[in-house]
DNA sequence: GTCTATACTGAGATAGAC
DNA sequence: GTCTATCTCAGTATAGAC
Protein backbone atom coordinates (compact mmCIF):
# COMPACT_ATOMS: atom_id res chain seq x y z
CA UNK A 1 0.00 0.00 0.00
CA UNK A 2 1.43 3.44 -1.07
CA UNK A 3 2.31 6.45 1.94
CA UNK A 4 -1.23 7.99 0.67
CA UNK A 5 -3.62 5.06 0.17
CA UNK A 6 -2.82 3.98 3.89
CA UNK A 7 -2.93 7.51 5.35
CA UNK A 8 -6.33 7.89 3.14
CA UNK A 9 -7.62 5.05 4.66
CA UNK A 10 -6.93 5.99 8.08
CA UNK A 11 -8.71 9.25 7.70
CA UNK A 12 -11.75 7.56 6.36
CA UNK A 13 -11.67 5.24 8.88
CA UNK A 14 -11.46 7.90 11.84
CA UNK A 15 -14.40 10.04 10.19
CA UNK A 16 -16.41 7.24 10.35
CA UNK A 17 -15.71 6.51 13.97
CA UNK A 18 -15.72 9.90 14.96
CA UNK A 19 -19.13 10.36 13.84
CA UNK A 20 -20.44 7.37 15.32
CA UNK A 21 -18.33 6.91 18.30
CA UNK A 22 -17.58 10.45 18.97
CA UNK A 23 -13.67 11.86 19.05
CA UNK A 24 -13.04 10.91 22.53
CA UNK A 25 -14.20 7.58 23.06
CA UNK A 26 -12.46 6.43 19.71
CA UNK A 27 -9.14 4.87 20.47
CA UNK A 28 -6.25 4.40 18.17
CA UNK A 29 -7.13 0.43 18.53
CA UNK A 30 -10.52 1.00 17.02
CA UNK A 31 -8.82 3.23 14.01
CA UNK A 32 -6.27 0.46 13.75
CA UNK A 33 -9.12 -2.02 13.59
CA UNK A 34 -10.71 -0.80 10.97
CA UNK A 35 -7.85 -0.31 8.64
CA UNK A 36 -6.10 -3.31 9.49
CA UNK A 37 -3.29 -2.09 10.62
CA UNK A 38 -0.95 -2.01 13.94
CA UNK A 39 -1.46 0.64 16.27
CA UNK A 40 2.50 1.30 15.72
CA UNK A 41 1.98 1.98 12.32
CA UNK A 42 -0.21 4.99 12.85
CA UNK A 43 2.53 7.37 14.20
CA UNK A 44 4.66 6.95 10.53
CA UNK A 45 1.32 8.96 8.95
CA UNK A 46 0.14 11.08 12.08
CA UNK A 47 2.34 12.09 14.85
CA UNK A 48 -0.92 12.27 17.37
CA UNK A 49 -4.56 12.05 17.65
CA UNK A 50 -5.21 15.26 17.70
CA UNK A 51 -3.39 15.24 13.90
CA UNK A 52 -5.88 12.51 12.84
CA UNK A 53 -8.81 14.55 13.92
CA UNK A 54 -7.23 17.66 11.96
CA UNK A 55 -6.96 15.46 8.91
CA UNK A 56 -10.73 14.26 9.29
CA UNK A 57 -11.87 18.10 9.54
CA UNK A 58 -10.32 19.38 6.46
CA UNK A 59 -11.57 16.51 4.26
CA UNK A 60 -14.80 17.50 5.62
CA UNK A 61 -14.32 20.57 4.62
CA UNK A 62 -13.62 19.85 1.42
CA UNK A 63 -15.86 17.39 0.72
CA UNK A 64 -18.96 20.26 1.34
CA UNK A 65 -17.36 22.71 -0.04
CA UNK A 66 -17.32 20.63 -3.09
CA UNK A 67 -21.02 19.47 -2.20
CA UNK A 68 -22.00 23.04 -2.24
CA UNK A 69 -20.77 24.02 -5.42
CA UNK A 70 -22.32 21.13 -7.00
CA UNK A 71 -25.32 22.17 -5.52
CA UNK A 72 -25.20 25.66 -6.93
CA UNK A 73 -24.44 24.24 -10.58
CA UNK A 74 -27.73 21.72 -10.29
CA UNK A 75 -30.15 24.52 -8.65
CA UNK A 76 -30.76 26.66 -11.37
CA UNK A 77 -32.90 28.97 -8.92
CA UNK A 78 -31.92 29.37 -5.16
CA UNK A 79 -34.73 28.38 -3.91
CA UNK A 80 -33.91 24.98 -5.59
CA UNK A 81 -30.56 24.88 -3.98
CA UNK A 82 -31.72 25.87 -0.43
CA UNK A 83 -33.92 23.04 -1.21
CA UNK A 84 -30.99 21.11 -2.03
CA UNK A 85 -29.89 21.29 1.80
CA UNK A 86 -32.94 20.99 3.56
CA UNK A 87 -33.00 17.63 1.93
CA UNK A 88 -29.57 16.27 3.10
CA UNK A 89 -32.05 15.67 5.88
CA UNK A 90 -33.64 12.79 3.84
CA UNK A 91 -30.64 11.64 2.51
CA UNK A 92 -29.04 11.35 5.47
CA UNK A 93 -31.91 10.33 7.39
CA UNK A 94 -30.69 6.50 8.29
CA UNK A 95 -27.42 7.53 10.06
CA UNK A 96 -28.73 10.68 11.30
CA UNK A 97 -31.49 8.55 13.20
CA UNK A 98 -28.35 6.76 14.54
CA UNK A 99 -25.29 9.42 14.69
CA UNK A 100 -27.09 12.90 14.60
CA UNK A 101 -25.53 15.31 12.69
CA UNK A 102 -21.90 14.91 11.72
CA UNK A 103 -21.19 18.63 11.92
CA UNK A 104 -23.37 19.30 14.98
CA UNK A 105 -22.11 16.58 17.39
CA UNK A 106 -18.45 16.87 16.61
CA UNK A 107 -18.57 20.75 17.16
CA UNK A 108 -20.70 20.05 20.76
CA UNK A 109 -17.78 17.33 21.32
CA UNK A 110 -14.95 19.48 21.19
CA UNK A 111 -16.83 22.55 23.02
CA UNK A 112 -17.00 20.75 25.89
CA UNK A 113 -13.23 19.11 25.60
CA UNK A 114 -12.55 22.51 24.70
CA UNK A 115 -10.17 21.32 22.11
CA UNK A 116 -7.97 23.23 20.21
CA UNK A 117 -9.26 22.21 16.70
CA UNK A 118 -12.83 23.42 17.79
CA UNK A 119 -12.50 26.70 15.54
CA UNK A 120 -11.55 24.51 12.59
CA UNK A 121 -14.81 22.39 13.30
CA UNK A 122 -16.30 25.10 13.01
CA UNK A 123 -15.61 26.42 10.17
CA UNK A 124 -18.05 23.38 8.64
CA UNK A 125 -20.86 25.57 10.44
CA UNK A 126 -19.45 28.85 8.67
CA UNK A 127 -19.41 27.01 5.22
CA UNK A 128 -23.21 26.10 5.20
CA UNK A 129 -24.25 29.44 7.03
CA UNK A 130 -22.28 31.69 4.55
CA UNK A 131 -23.50 29.57 1.45
CA UNK A 132 -27.03 29.58 2.40
CA UNK A 133 -26.72 33.31 3.35
CA UNK A 134 -25.99 33.92 -0.30
CA UNK A 135 -28.44 31.91 -1.58
CA UNK A 136 -31.14 33.88 0.41
CA UNK A 137 -29.17 37.16 -0.86
CA UNK A 138 -30.18 36.06 -4.36
CA UNK A 139 -33.62 35.31 -3.44
CA UNK A 140 -33.74 38.76 -2.41
CA UNK A 141 -33.90 38.77 1.28
CA UNK A 142 -30.52 40.80 1.24
CA UNK A 143 -31.54 42.69 4.60
CA UNK A 144 -31.85 39.34 6.69
CA UNK A 145 -30.05 36.69 4.74
CA UNK A 146 -27.74 36.13 7.47
CA UNK A 147 -30.93 35.41 9.78
CA UNK A 148 -32.82 33.38 7.23
CA UNK A 149 -29.54 31.11 6.79
CA UNK A 150 -28.71 30.69 10.97
CA UNK A 151 -32.72 29.71 11.33
CA UNK A 152 -32.73 27.22 8.76
CA UNK A 153 -29.21 25.68 9.92
CA UNK A 154 -30.78 25.66 13.54
CA UNK A 155 -33.85 24.08 12.43
CA UNK A 156 -32.06 20.87 10.88
CA UNK A 157 -29.99 20.65 13.87
CA UNK A 158 -32.78 20.29 15.64
CA UNK A 159 -34.50 17.63 13.52
CA UNK A 160 -31.01 16.39 14.06
CA UNK A 161 -30.81 15.78 17.42
CA UNK A 162 -34.09 14.72 18.33
CA UNK A 163 -35.04 12.41 15.12
CA UNK A 164 -31.59 10.84 16.82
CA UNK A 165 -32.82 10.80 20.63
CA UNK A 166 -36.01 9.62 19.30
CA UNK A 167 -34.80 7.56 16.84
CA UNK A 168 -37.36 8.34 14.54
CA UNK A 169 -37.01 8.96 10.59
CA UNK A 170 -41.06 10.01 9.77
CA UNK A 171 -40.00 12.90 12.39
CA UNK A 172 -37.41 14.02 9.97
CA UNK A 173 -39.77 13.84 7.08
CA UNK A 174 -42.02 16.04 8.74
CA UNK A 175 -39.84 18.22 9.70
CA UNK A 176 -38.42 18.35 5.92
CA UNK A 177 -41.73 19.25 4.67
CA UNK A 178 -42.59 21.98 6.75
CA UNK A 179 -39.34 23.77 6.25
CA UNK A 180 -39.76 23.57 2.47
CA UNK A 181 -42.94 25.01 3.03
CA UNK A 182 -41.33 27.53 4.76
CA UNK A 183 -38.98 28.38 2.40
CA UNK A 184 -42.23 28.47 -0.26
CA UNK A 185 -43.65 31.40 1.61
CA UNK A 186 -40.25 33.30 0.86
CA UNK A 187 -40.84 32.18 -2.77
CA UNK A 188 -44.12 33.17 -3.62
CA UNK A 189 -44.29 36.52 -4.72
CA UNK A 190 -40.76 36.66 -5.45
CA UNK A 191 -39.08 36.81 -8.76
CA UNK A 192 -42.09 34.66 -10.73
CA UNK A 193 -42.44 31.60 -7.74
CA UNK A 194 -39.79 29.98 -10.11
CA UNK A 195 -38.84 27.44 -8.00
CA UNK A 196 -39.00 24.31 -10.45
CA UNK A 197 -41.68 21.23 -10.21
CA UNK A 198 -40.47 19.70 -6.59
CA UNK A 199 -42.00 22.41 -4.59
CA UNK A 200 -45.17 21.43 -2.35
CA UNK A 201 -47.98 24.62 -3.20
CA UNK A 202 -49.72 23.89 -0.02
CA UNK A 203 -50.58 26.78 2.24
CA UNK A 204 -46.92 27.55 3.68
CA UNK A 205 -48.93 28.09 7.45
CA UNK A 206 -50.37 25.19 8.49
CA UNK B 1 -20.94 16.06 56.46
CA UNK B 2 -23.65 13.52 56.91
CA UNK B 3 -23.84 10.58 54.43
CA UNK B 4 -26.74 12.44 52.50
CA UNK B 5 -25.23 16.08 52.01
CA UNK B 6 -22.06 14.22 50.74
CA UNK B 7 -23.32 12.61 48.21
CA UNK B 8 -25.53 15.33 47.01
CA UNK B 9 -22.45 17.33 46.56
CA UNK B 10 -21.12 14.69 44.42
CA UNK B 11 -24.09 14.59 42.29
CA UNK B 12 -24.22 18.36 42.45
CA UNK B 13 -20.65 18.63 41.39
CA UNK B 14 -21.35 15.84 38.53
CA UNK B 15 -24.07 17.67 37.30
CA UNK B 16 -22.16 20.86 36.75
CA UNK B 17 -19.15 18.83 35.38
CA UNK B 18 -21.09 16.67 33.08
CA UNK B 19 -23.08 19.63 31.40
CA UNK B 20 -19.75 21.62 30.96
CA UNK B 21 -16.87 19.21 29.92
CA UNK B 22 -18.94 16.17 28.93
CA UNK B 23 -19.43 12.69 30.55
CA UNK B 24 -16.14 10.92 29.45
CA UNK B 25 -14.19 13.48 29.95
CA UNK B 26 -15.21 14.21 33.17
CA UNK B 27 -12.72 12.09 35.30
CA UNK B 28 -13.33 10.88 39.11
CA UNK B 29 -10.60 13.60 40.08
CA UNK B 30 -12.31 16.34 38.55
CA UNK B 31 -14.96 15.91 40.76
CA UNK B 32 -13.78 14.75 43.81
CA UNK B 33 -11.54 18.21 43.13
CA UNK B 34 -14.91 19.61 42.83
CA UNK B 35 -16.21 18.67 46.08
CA UNK B 36 -13.12 18.04 48.19
CA UNK B 37 -13.06 14.77 48.98
CA UNK B 38 -10.24 11.61 48.38
CA UNK B 39 -10.94 9.34 45.31
CA UNK B 40 -10.88 6.90 47.60
CA UNK B 41 -14.15 8.03 49.62
CA UNK B 42 -15.93 8.24 46.43
CA UNK B 43 -16.58 4.52 46.48
CA UNK B 44 -18.66 4.59 49.52
CA UNK B 45 -21.52 6.87 48.40
CA UNK B 46 -21.20 5.37 44.51
CA UNK B 47 -20.08 1.86 43.41
CA UNK B 48 -19.13 3.42 39.65
CA UNK B 49 -18.75 6.35 37.56
CA UNK B 50 -22.24 5.14 35.79
CA UNK B 51 -24.21 5.03 39.43
CA UNK B 52 -23.44 8.56 39.34
CA UNK B 53 -24.36 9.36 35.85
CA UNK B 54 -28.03 7.67 36.92
CA UNK B 55 -27.86 9.83 39.99
CA UNK B 56 -27.45 12.81 38.07
CA UNK B 57 -30.16 12.35 35.25
CA UNK B 58 -32.61 11.33 38.16
CA UNK B 59 -31.66 14.20 39.97
CA UNK B 60 -32.20 16.55 36.75
CA UNK B 61 -35.33 14.54 36.10
CA UNK B 62 -36.90 15.35 39.41
CA UNK B 63 -36.33 19.13 38.95
CA UNK B 64 -37.49 19.17 35.29
CA UNK B 65 -40.48 17.99 36.78
CA UNK B 66 -40.86 20.14 39.34
CA UNK B 67 -40.29 23.05 36.80
CA UNK B 68 -43.19 21.92 34.39
CA UNK B 69 -45.45 21.85 37.29
CA UNK B 70 -44.64 25.12 38.08
CA UNK B 71 -44.95 26.67 34.97
CA UNK B 72 -48.62 24.70 35.35
CA UNK B 73 -49.07 27.04 37.84
CA UNK B 74 -47.76 30.16 36.55
CA UNK B 75 -49.17 29.90 33.26
CA UNK B 76 -53.02 30.21 33.38
CA UNK B 77 -53.06 29.79 29.64
CA UNK B 78 -51.21 27.24 27.39
CA UNK B 79 -49.69 29.95 25.27
CA UNK B 80 -48.48 31.16 28.36
CA UNK B 81 -46.70 28.24 29.77
CA UNK B 82 -45.05 27.31 26.26
CA UNK B 83 -43.65 30.94 26.89
CA UNK B 84 -41.91 29.91 29.75
CA UNK B 85 -40.56 26.85 28.04
CA UNK B 86 -39.46 28.74 24.82
CA UNK B 87 -37.44 31.62 27.43
CA UNK B 88 -35.48 29.01 29.47
CA UNK B 89 -33.46 29.71 26.43
CA UNK B 90 -33.06 33.44 27.51
CA UNK B 91 -32.81 32.42 31.02
CA UNK B 92 -30.20 30.11 30.84
CA UNK B 93 -28.57 31.75 27.66
CA UNK B 94 -25.17 32.36 28.97
CA UNK B 95 -24.80 28.54 30.20
CA UNK B 96 -26.12 27.24 26.93
CA UNK B 97 -23.91 30.05 24.92
CA UNK B 98 -20.92 28.14 26.38
CA UNK B 99 -22.44 24.80 27.08
CA UNK B 100 -25.08 24.32 24.82
CA UNK B 101 -28.60 22.44 26.06
CA UNK B 102 -28.10 19.96 29.37
CA UNK B 103 -30.61 17.80 27.50
CA UNK B 104 -29.46 17.67 23.96
CA UNK B 105 -25.92 17.18 25.07
CA UNK B 106 -25.73 14.62 27.24
CA UNK B 107 -28.41 12.41 25.19
CA UNK B 108 -25.97 12.69 21.91
CA UNK B 109 -23.53 11.85 23.92
CA UNK B 110 -24.69 9.00 25.79
CA UNK B 111 -26.02 7.78 22.20
CA UNK B 112 -22.18 7.90 20.76
CA UNK B 113 -21.37 5.69 23.49
CA UNK B 114 -23.90 3.33 23.56
CA UNK B 115 -24.77 4.08 27.30
CA UNK B 116 -26.59 1.89 29.04
CA UNK B 117 -28.12 4.95 30.59
CA UNK B 118 -29.26 6.30 27.12
CA UNK B 119 -32.54 5.37 27.81
CA UNK B 120 -32.72 7.20 31.02
CA UNK B 121 -31.46 10.65 29.52
CA UNK B 122 -34.13 10.38 26.99
CA UNK B 123 -36.73 10.76 29.62
CA UNK B 124 -35.46 14.17 30.26
CA UNK B 125 -36.62 14.91 26.13
CA UNK B 126 -39.76 13.07 26.60
CA UNK B 127 -41.05 14.77 29.92
CA UNK B 128 -40.53 18.18 27.85
CA UNK B 129 -42.28 16.27 24.73
CA UNK B 130 -45.05 14.97 26.94
CA UNK B 131 -45.84 18.20 28.53
CA UNK B 132 -45.58 20.26 25.66
CA UNK B 133 -48.04 18.22 23.93
CA UNK B 134 -50.86 18.18 26.40
CA UNK B 135 -50.44 22.19 26.68
CA UNK B 136 -50.84 22.40 22.75
CA UNK B 137 -54.24 19.75 23.35
CA UNK B 138 -55.39 22.55 25.15
CA UNK B 139 -55.03 25.58 23.10
CA UNK B 140 -57.19 23.23 20.99
CA UNK B 141 -54.79 21.57 18.38
CA UNK B 142 -55.31 18.14 19.82
CA UNK B 143 -54.52 16.19 16.27
CA UNK B 144 -51.08 17.66 16.01
CA UNK B 145 -50.42 18.52 19.21
CA UNK B 146 -47.50 16.16 19.40
CA UNK B 147 -45.80 17.31 16.43
CA UNK B 148 -46.14 21.03 17.47
CA UNK B 149 -44.63 19.83 20.56
CA UNK B 150 -41.89 17.76 19.18
CA UNK B 151 -41.20 20.81 16.70
CA UNK B 152 -40.78 23.84 19.18
CA UNK B 153 -38.24 20.71 20.90
CA UNK B 154 -36.26 20.72 17.82
CA UNK B 155 -36.44 24.38 17.70
CA UNK B 156 -34.86 24.59 20.69
CA UNK B 157 -32.38 22.74 20.34
CA UNK B 158 -31.21 23.62 17.22
CA UNK B 159 -30.85 27.64 18.57
CA UNK B 160 -28.96 25.91 21.48
CA UNK B 161 -26.65 24.43 19.42
CA UNK B 162 -26.24 27.24 17.06
CA UNK B 163 -25.90 29.61 20.04
CA UNK B 164 -23.28 27.39 21.26
CA UNK B 165 -21.38 27.09 18.05
CA UNK B 166 -21.12 30.16 17.04
CA UNK B 167 -20.93 31.57 20.67
CA UNK B 168 -23.93 33.99 20.08
CA UNK B 169 -26.41 35.17 22.34
CA UNK B 170 -28.29 37.78 20.20
CA UNK B 171 -29.25 34.71 17.69
CA UNK B 172 -30.98 33.04 20.72
CA UNK B 173 -33.11 36.10 21.39
CA UNK B 174 -33.79 36.67 17.39
CA UNK B 175 -35.30 32.85 17.62
CA UNK B 176 -36.77 33.00 20.76
CA UNK B 177 -39.36 35.99 19.19
CA UNK B 178 -40.00 34.43 16.17
CA UNK B 179 -41.06 31.05 18.48
CA UNK B 180 -42.96 33.34 20.39
CA UNK B 181 -44.76 35.11 16.99
CA UNK B 182 -45.26 31.69 15.57
CA UNK B 183 -46.83 30.46 18.69
CA UNK B 184 -48.98 33.81 18.39
CA UNK B 185 -50.15 32.43 15.22
CA UNK B 186 -51.53 29.65 17.02
CA UNK B 187 -53.12 31.70 19.49
CA UNK B 188 -54.81 34.40 17.53
CA UNK B 189 -58.36 33.45 16.61
CA UNK B 190 -58.38 30.61 19.32
CA UNK B 191 -59.84 31.01 22.33
CA UNK B 192 -60.04 34.99 23.20
CA UNK B 193 -56.12 35.49 22.12
CA UNK B 194 -56.02 35.83 26.01
CA UNK B 195 -52.25 35.07 25.66
CA UNK B 196 -51.62 38.05 28.95
CA UNK B 197 -49.59 41.08 28.31
CA UNK B 198 -46.12 39.40 26.98
CA UNK B 199 -46.71 38.73 23.79
CA UNK B 200 -45.28 40.17 21.02
CA UNK B 201 -48.55 40.76 18.75
CA UNK B 202 -46.62 41.89 15.32
CA UNK B 203 -47.42 39.11 12.25
CA UNK B 204 -46.12 36.32 12.72
CA UNK B 205 -44.93 35.36 9.34
CA UNK B 206 -41.75 38.17 8.28
C1' DG C 1 -17.39 8.45 56.63
C1' DT C 2 -13.11 9.63 55.01
C1' DC C 3 -8.48 8.86 54.13
C1' DT C 4 -3.95 6.77 51.78
C1' DA C 5 -1.97 3.32 49.19
C1' DT C 6 -2.23 0.49 45.53
C1' DA C 7 -3.95 -2.69 41.87
C1' DC C 8 -5.37 -2.90 37.24
C1' DT C 9 -6.57 -1.40 32.81
C1' DG C 10 -6.46 0.91 28.48
C1' DA C 11 -5.03 4.96 26.42
C1' DG C 12 -1.53 7.62 23.57
C1' DA C 13 3.02 7.48 22.19
C1' DT C 14 8.17 5.89 21.22
C1' DA C 15 12.11 2.69 19.76
C1' DG C 16 13.94 -0.11 16.93
C1' DA C 17 13.77 -4.55 14.08
C1' DC C 18 12.34 -6.01 9.56
C1' DG D 1 6.08 1.41 5.32
C1' DT D 2 4.86 -1.76 8.62
C1' DC D 3 5.61 -4.48 12.50
C1' DT D 4 6.39 -5.87 17.72
C1' DA D 5 7.74 -4.54 22.09
C1' DT D 6 7.64 -1.29 25.45
C1' DC D 7 7.03 3.09 28.01
C1' DT D 8 4.28 6.38 30.49
C1' DC D 9 0.39 8.11 32.21
C1' DA D 10 -4.39 8.81 33.57
C1' DG D 11 -8.40 6.54 34.57
C1' DT D 12 -11.49 3.43 37.37
C1' DA D 13 -11.68 0.71 41.13
C1' DT D 14 -10.30 -1.89 45.58
C1' DA D 15 -8.21 -2.72 50.34
C1' DG D 16 -7.65 -1.52 54.52
C1' DA D 17 -6.11 2.01 58.12
C1' DC D 18 -8.10 5.68 60.87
Amino acid sequence: MSDQTTRNHIIEAADQLFYRHGYEHTSFSDIADAVQISRGNFYYHFKSKDEILDAVINVRLASTRKMLEQWEIEGKQPADRIRSFIHILIANRADIKRYGCPVGTLCTELTKLTHASQAEANKLFTLFRTWLRRQFTLLGRKADADALAMHLLARSQGVATLASAFHDEKFIKQEVQQMCEWLDSYTEGAALNASGGRGVDKAARR
